[in-house]
DNA sequence: CAGACGCGTTAACTTGGGTTATTGGTCGCG
DNA sequence: CGCGACCAATAACCCAAGTTAACGCGTCTG
């Protein structure tokens, strides 16, 4: 196949959006081109409640959908991988229902609503893997305010280092080496809903138990998935059905 | 305009779905007439997990979807009011990623998803309209994560009287005038993530303060809306806008 | 009609996790 | 090089919400 620019061997993104037609590549390929930006450190791309013209596509690096309540206290809504098709709008289609953010440095493309869906219409695969993800971000929301409204902190944050664990690994459950989860200890406790202190009580008790250990800021390896998957009350092949679109 | 089987003067669910054309909305009619069924008590109708071959569309009564945690607690994730399309599905698409569950007697359709699918392609203002609902669904998930992951109990279940408020009434903000929750204590507990007894004593509390009253089991009197609502950390007005899709 | 059940209500006691504060390490930058 | 910013780590204290238990009421049902 045509080597297109945004495709990158063993890359996620590659993998997502190749739909297998050579000319529906092609008008992916012509919707992203121009619209490539680099990012680094922390960028609010989309406020709440501001006007929302665009999709987001990260290509490298992870963005982030968030909410802030008035005492300024952050609630991370979701996050968003390459490949993975990012649309703040809210009812009304025209605003936005929640910050997006980027996380660290990467190149994301933004993508008028309009051609976006557009390009959806016009090809009928590629409307089937963005439904296939909108379903699989349902789950994960699902399965994550199961965690959010029931579940110790424990649970919380087992769940969410499995999630994400999943998710930055969608060709398989490789432990034992490190993957890399570009958080702090702060964000994470703004994803699973605890304060940074607990997050980091938590974390060191788990690494006490064997469970996993961070080598370096932000690269994680598990050494006893078992153990950390019955801490997140969940069956990794299982959750990986649900939560992860197949591609393609 | 002809007067469909399902449509009913005054009722959301008629509102919603009348798409301001004849044939889009003889479509409409034709896919769910043969398969409108009663409902009465809580009754099971999709368990997480299991293939998912249909989307729900309640036309009386309300819909839950819901998750269970290996210990049997229950966090509800969405309710589905009349007019509301939903499809459980997870990223496979074929299997549920959470419960579907009946909220007291109603009436709903359950539409065969393929079905559903064609249904959309063929009608662009039915798939825009759906495209309203999923991003409106979105956006009430995201702000009761926020609420759910930083907030007390009390703005937690302010939050979630006013978001069903506002959606049992598409067409107002009408207080002082009893609006039916057909919602046990225990159940708003589930959905806000608290338990039974502790939603009775904010509750309690709040009618102490004047902010709201129950008239019987399941009907509610918004005596104070701007107490309720900063309560809830919202603006009503706002908060319609960006959780309701507009209907036609 | 009597029993059982579900629901609301309240009280007493316990605990998980928030808050605040302090220390030390590491990175980027003037 | 030294400063400031950010982050991990840990301790001490406290409170919001969970848990358990008990009681009353309405309603379904055998």
């Amino acid at each position: 196949m045509e080597h297109a620019p945004w495709s990158q061997k063993g890359h996620p993104f590659a993998a997502y959006w190749n739909l297998g037609c050579a000319e529906a590549n092609a008008a992916f390929a012509h919707l992203i081109k121009q619209l490539l930006r680099e990012t680094r450190g922390r960028c609010v791309l989309q406020l709440a409640g501001d006007p929302s013209a665009y999709v987001f596509l990260p290509v490298e690096g992870w963005l982030m959908t968030a909410k802030v309540d008035p005492d300024g206290a952050r609630q991370i809504v979701d996050f968003a991988l390459p490949g993975d098709v990012l649309d703040p709008a809210s009812a009304s289609m025209a605003y936005a229902a929640a910050d997006v953010v980027t996380l660290g440095r990467g190149r994301l493309a933004m993508i008028p609503r309009e051609g976006w869906q557009r390009y959806l219409v016009a090809h009928p695969s590629a409307a089937g893997l963005f439904a296939r993800q909108s379903a699989a971000r349902y789950a994960r929301m699902a399965e994550r305010m199961l965690r959010l409204g029931k579940s110790s902190g424990e649970t919380r944050i087992a769940y969410a280092i499995c999630e994400l664990f999943l998710r930055a690994n969608p060709f398989g459950l490789v432990t034992h080496t490190p993957f890399h989860l570009p958080v702090t200890q702060q964000v994470l406790g703004e994803f699973v809903g605890l304060s940074s202190v607990h997050v980091n009580r938590t974390i060191r008790a788990m690494a006490r138990a064997g469970v996993l250990t961070y080598r370096g800021q932000l690269d994680v390896v598990i050494h006893d998935l078992p153990t950390l998957a019955a801490m997140a009350q969940i069956d990794p092949t299982e959750l990986q059905a649900t939560i992860i679109p197949s591609p393609g």
